[in-house]
DNA sequence: CTGAAAGCGCTAACAC
DNA sequence: GTGTTAGCGCTTTCAG
């Protein structure tokens, strides 16, 4: 940066307020320092700068894990959004493990991000706590809380459960299933399912928990195990899209009638669920506006703006098809 | 820090060498520094060690983008890898788009990353040149290249997609079709195709190419077009698992037996190939390999070891199952 | 094994 | 609109 003022003719400050803020730069200054920028070649050192400013203009964003389908479209909006607001996202995979939450965090406010983007609401002990005191914006996402950490865009996990199951009782079922995930997130929906199972006289709601990462390939057999102990069971609800596209391709391998023997029902509203045959009934959740949101309201309260609501209830929206 | 030094009655460098080489500091100083370190709730400020050290042990990575499930393996086994070496990963999305590609290698430079990995061996015009007088090892991925600019591992797509045609006419196909996304790597694919199609006397193969990104839903329509255009299609190769199974449920929806009347091979071996019905035969492509192989050869170079040979290839297997 | 001095490359105040 | 001064919080020499 010497050079480049060296080359202009101008001071440091001024090389500096021409790359960052060139309005308050006179135009002939201005033209000066970028023709010596652009001849030297000069490229800014941004970990300098972060330094002097104390703002690293990076957001730290913690997900369970990458492959998620559902997350990932969350993830690519949230970069789009901060990326055009110039901030650049650090992404972080906590395994679904809240201890390895706890310590990215760490290393997240080690180097100084500018505000951290968190995953569910469910979180490591102390974690909440610290935080809030480490003074700057929290994001939670993809579920609901009654006491967020800081500012939340998400949506009811369990009245989203709860719609599934209503869904599934108004198409003629009696008896559905869970297949999901063995993590916070799934036990909502299935709390969800279950109230509402109750209130139609559905004692219990079996349910098939698969350690995280779940995929695909877990469907088939989750559900066989399902309907072995329960033969019953005439509809299951999947926690995300791509395990009911394999309870169908396991309902195709029995030669099952979807949802003749038994009806399916996704969750996410990913391309799968409009691909697959029959075309799946799911919860539509817009993950993407969901990293959009955040971004955005990140972005407001980073420019010092305070929201009016920190908490953003994204809603979901129950979608028939042909599985149901 | 000078908190630190001062409760634990040392001097600053002391406090420093505790945390980055604890193994030179003897172990009574060690136990005061963490003891004050603990006490006073110390926190390390990275950037500041960056600027000073001139490393920041944040490795740059560029994906097209993360949706991609096929990469989204490499990407998880990479930063895992090099968390465990110390290293984090940044993360950023070039959307196939090869001049967004160039701007964030810049902006990965002027913060200063100690490595950048890519994504293919396609790159936009300069980039190559910008990336060698940078002086940071650079990886390349998921191709092969007679030129790499630096390090790389991945495989031959073009072989792989010779490899793929060969297996289709050994199970008595004569007119195999490509759905694929419209990148550098599918176009390997398809060349690799259609240089196995001539060697059997076929002309031409007929192709659909998708604007990326390309997803599950493309791929029925896509598959409907072409059928459309050249009903004595008899085989399809899709450039990964994910387009596979959404021919395979159009193939159900249209009620046409598979391989009867099409066989259907995919590409990369994703759980959703073992999930279908028919089970996919595929490409199989070791994603997580090439992460973790990438981690270690970064690492290796980081640490300052010159390795004896920069590029790996990690190869890839044709698996038959039922779809062909 | 520990310490003193000298920056790393930039930005925030404040002056002019 | 531009310049001067004084750091940001750490690591790297080089001594001892």
């Amino acid at each position: 940066m010497t050079d480049v003022a060296a080359a202009a003719g101008v001071s440091l400050v001024t090389v500096s307020r021409a790359i960052n803020s060139p309005d308050q730069v006179a135009p002939a200054t201005l033209a000066a320092v970028r023709a010596a920028v652009g001849q030297l070649g000069y490229l800014p050192n941004l970990t300098a700068g972060s330094l002097a400013s104390s703002r690293s203009r990076i957001v730290g964003c913690l997900v369970p894990t990458i492959s998620h389908t559902v997350i990932a479209e969350t993830v690519e909006a949230l970069t789009r959004t901060l990326g055009d607001g110039g901030y650049q996202v650090m992404l972080a995979q906590t395994q679904h493990r809240p201890d390895d939450e706890a310590r990215l965090v760490e290393t997240f406010l080690a180097r100084r991000v500018d505000a951290i983007v968190l995953t569910g609401v469910n979180h490591a002990v102390g974690l909440r706590s610290r935080l809030q005191s480490s003074g700057i914006p929290v994001l939670e996402t993809w579920d609901m809380s009654s006491q967020p950490i800081d500012l939340l865009v998400g949506f009811s996990n369990h009245d989203a459960g709860f719609a599934a199951g209503r869904h599934l009782f108004d198409r003629g079922c009696r008896m559905p299933a869970y297949i999901g995930s063995d993590e916070a997130r799934s036990h909502h929906q299935l709390q969800g399912l279950r109230a509402v199972a109750a209130q139609h006289g559905v004692p219990d709601v079996p349910a098939e928990l698969i350690l995280p990462p779940a995929n695909i390939e877990d469907a088939g057999p989750r559900l066989a195990a399902l309907l072995a102990r329960r033969p019953e069971v005439d509809a299951v609800f999947c926690s995300n899209d791509t395990l009911a596209a394999g309870a169908l391709f396991e309902c195709r391998r029995r030669g099952w009638e979807v949802p003749g023997r038994i009806a399916v029902m996704g969750f996410g509203d990913l391309p799968i669920a409009r691909a697959g045959f029959p075309r799946l009934s799911t919860v539509q959740v817009r993950g993407g506006r969901i990293g959009e949101r955040a971004g955005q309201l990140l972005l407001a309260r980073l420019a010092g703006q305070q929201q009016a609501d920190p908490v953003v209830d994204i809603g979901f929206e129950v979608v028939q098809r042909e599985s149901t």
